[in-house]
DNA sequence: TGGGGATTT
């Protein structure tokens, strides 16, 4: 891409007047406002003027920390050695801790905060972001003694970093240890204790602890944050919180109420107007509105709509860089591709800039969908940065400190489950229109640190007819997971939050489990699909596991299993890196497919560093992984994953796994040291157990089609059997986008068929 | 020849 110089062109009209939706009120559930009477006068005032747009902030609370610096070169070391995250924007430059917290908006609401919730059995708590609710109020709870004398406040966090991080902080405002009267639960990672009040955990966690305690007796106060996320794992965790209520409180119409012994309250925590429709499923609970720090924001839209956005994003960009102060730009995109041709551009013409402007430098920064804070953006430059965000949702142009924030309309790419006809169904990436509540979120953040500007993209028309805020997500991976945790647990309230019953789908699902033999014809949980439950894996790899037993490979059915069940992909790809990936990939391709390809790399992987060990002594290495021995090990890893194109993170994280997997395996009396050697058919056959309804045949015309089903799919090109024909396959997952693929694919020999037993069950 | 991203006793 090599353009000409780019032409000041006017893409924007005067600021939009847009009104915020977050701060709309609505009449139906009863709203508090616990910010002070100086912020109300203020919005009302505005409210009243007829033109809101957003709040104006007290001078008091205006407080940029790198105040018109960042004309200085490269003065701010911390801005490069130490990429501030939560904790650090939480803590102040100086401030003593106590006096940071007492300096955050919520603290000024806090005894009306604390009357409301002690008042109701439900509380919703519709916070900007930046008010300080996560950190705050769950130490407001535990100060008045709204949890009693020994009961636990739980806060459920979509993520584990911020479970973590927000563990550490308030650890260290309430001046004790990590893991003492504060602590945090995730996978693979537990600090808390007997005197732990307060536990920040991932929403999975506290999933799994309603498994072995389906009232939640231990804890006095759910928190549930970040719920506007709207995860299949909220939604179900807000139903079964609902049905705890009933149990605990009573129904509180009448005698239950004071009958309850130990009583459970819940709070949750939104940053969008989904806090009406949550209002409205705990029976228009009370919502409270906590202002939090928010400088005005001057919303821009593109007067046409822009078909070339990567162009676009690029011309608004310099429009930015030339006329406004220094600053940094975040600009939203959908894809890597996209952002990597934005990033090139950007540098090359910088390059042209006439001198006397600030340099540019570019920044690349992953955002976990749908995550409403900032912090883990920021990255500071001397100068001015472009942070280049791939989200599916926020594909927009946006910006940080005092600065430029664009949008780029359109829609944003999800992931959907599409039930199929009949053998079971397949993710798809749905191309979707962002959300009203989405666009204001992200322009409210540039104005975290003082005024700035959002750039959107699209035409106010566009905004306007935007969804007001998202559904819940939901695509086979989570379904998949869900379903074997209901039945594992003796099928909990399906109700959802939207009410909508997704009848046909879990139906599905039920069929799933019932061929690969974790239910019965009545429905009933099988044994197998007990042992399936024990595991925390897909009911199709618990399967694959299972079956290694009798076969006798569970060390290499582990091996693989623990990637597929990892996060991130295992390979890099890189478009302008293409021919030396294939070549360095060359020396792992297995001929039968993509399972036994992971396997190689897997080994290989396990071999770096300690070539003469065997597969004993490499695990007695990993018992003791914290020596200094083992970070010589993870330096020559992450060099030998980097020279082969393989996800080291992947690996790391597939580990993990596989160590927490083992333990399950002796659990189970699954040997997890037995191996078949460099035989390769128990490997697949124990895999072809579990996906038996991911199977398909080669059709005449050299197409393949289900076995179970009708579909016709494709094999993905990024599949080693891309363009193989062979008799038959197995296959992870389809993912529908122009055309049904087949990802993760293994040839198997036509007789396989005859020993699973999805088939023989398929007729029942 | 094609790729949003989290999470699990």
């Amino acid at each position: 891409m090599l353009p000409s110089k780019p032409k000041k062109i006017r893409l924007f009209g005067s600021p939009a007047k847009v009104k915020s939706p977050q701060l709309k009120r609505k009449a139906i559930p009863t709203w508090v406002d616990v910010s002070d009477e100086e912020d109300r006068k203020q919005r009302r005032r505005q409210s009243g003027g007829g033109k809101q747009k957003h709040q104006q902030q007290p001078q008091a609370q205006s407080t940029p920390q790198h105040p018109q610096k960042q004309h200085s070169q490269i003065s701010h070391p911390q801005a490069h050695s130490t990429p501030p995250r939560k904790k650090a924007r939480l803590s102040g430059p100086t401030a003593p801790i106590q006096e940071q917290r007492r300096l955050l908006p919520i603290a000024r609401g806090r005894d009306a905060l604390v009357q409301e919730i002690r008042a109701n059995e439900v509380t919703v708590l519709l916070g900007e972001t930046g008010s300080g609710k996560t950190t705050q109020v769950p130490q407001y709870l535990l100060e008045s003694g709204l949890a009693g004398a020994a009961g636990l406040i739980g806060i459920t966090q979509p993520r584990k970093v911020a479970a973590i991080a927000l563990a550490a902080r308030v650890s260290a405002e309430q001046g004790t240890p990590l893991g003492g009267r504060v602590g945090y639960a995730v996978r693979f990672d537990e600090r808390a204790g007997p005197a732990t009040r307060i536990k920040y955990m991932t929403d999975g966690m506290l999933a799994r602890e309603l498994l072995g305690d389906a009232l939640l007796s231990r804890y006095a106060v759910i928190v549930v944050d970040e719920a506007h996320e709207r995860t299949l794992r909220t939604d179900l965790l807000l139903a079964n919180l609902k049905r705890i209520l009933r149990e605990r409180n009573g129904d509180g119409k009448g005698k239950g109420k004071e009958k309850a012994a130990n009583p459970l309250k819940v709070v949750i925590m939104s940053a969008t107007l989904d806090a009406e429709k949550f209002s409205r499923f705990f029976s228009n609970a009370k919502i409270i509105y906590v202002k939090g720090r928010q400088h005005p924001v001057k919303i821009f839209h593109s007067v046409q709509g822009q078909t070339d956005y990567v162009d676009a994003a690029l011309r608004t960009f310099f429009q930015i860089h030339v006329d406004q102060p220094p600053g940094d730009v975040l600009i939203f995109l959908p894809g890597q591709e996209d952002i990597e041709s934005l990033e090139q551009a950007v540098a090359l013409f910088a390059r042209q800039l006439p001198a006397g402007h600030a340099e540019v430098s570019c920044a690349h920064v992953r955002r976990a969908p749908g995550r409403a804070d900032a912090e883990d953006l920021r990255l500071g430059t001397a100068q001015r940065a472009e942070v280049h965000s791939r989200d599916q949702h926020r594909r927009d142009v946006h910006h940080h400190p005092r600065c430029p924030v664009c949008h780029r309309h359109g829609k944003s790419k999800e992931k959907r489950y599409l039930a199929g006809s009949s053998g079971g169904g397949f993710d798809t990436l749905l191309t979707r229109d962002i959300t009203k509540s989405n666009a204001m979120q992200r322009a409210g953040r540039a104005g975290r640190e003082g005024p700035g500007f959002c750039y959107r993209l699209y035409t106010e028309d566009a905004f306007r007819t935007m969804a007001p805020a998202p559904s819940p997500r939901s695509c086979a991976a989570a379904s998949r997971g869900a379903c074997s945790s209901c039945s594992a647990s003796g099928r909990h309230a399906g109700a959802r939050a939207d009410g909508r019953a997704r009848h046909r789908r879990r139906l599905l699902r039920l069929r799933t489990l019932f061929l690969l033999g974790a239910l019965d014809s009545e429905r009933a949980i099988t044994k197998l699909g007990r042992a399936m439950a024990a595991f925390p894996l897909e009911p199709a790899h618990a399967r694959a596991l299972l079956a290694s037993k009798d076969l006798a490979c569970t060390a290499e059915v582990l091996d693989v299993v623990s990637v597929l069940a990892a996060s991130g992909g295992l390979f890099v790809d890189a478009a302008a890196q293409r021919t030396g990936i294939a070549e360095a990939r060359r020396k792992f391709v297995h001929p039968s497919g993509d399972h036994l390809t992971v396997l190689n790399v897997v080994r290989a992987y396990a071999a770096v560093g300690n070539e003469n060990d065997t597969r004993e002594e490499a695990e007695e290495r990993e018992r003791e992984r914290e020596g200094a021995e083992e970070k010589v090990g993870r330096s020559v890893r992450k060099e030998w994953a980097r020279a082969h194109f393989v996800n080291e993170r992947t690996l790391r994280e597939a580990r993990a796994i596989r160590t927490q997997l083992v333990v399950v395996c002796r659990r189970e009396g699954l040997d997890p040291r037995a191996s078949c050697g460099e035989r390769e058919e128990p490997v697949l056959l124990s895999l072809a157990h579990g996906l038996a309804q991911n199977a398909a045949l080669i059709a005449p015309d050299g197409s393949y089609k289900q076995i179970i089903g009708q579909t016709v799919v494709k094999i993905h090109p990024s599949s080693v059997m891309a363009d193989k024909k062979v008799p038959a396959i197995i296959y992870n997952e389809l993912v529908y986008t122009n055309q049904i693929y087949a990802r993760g694919v293994s040839s198997i020999p036509k007789s396989f068929f005859a020993s699973l037993g999805a088939f023989n069950r398929r007729e029942a």
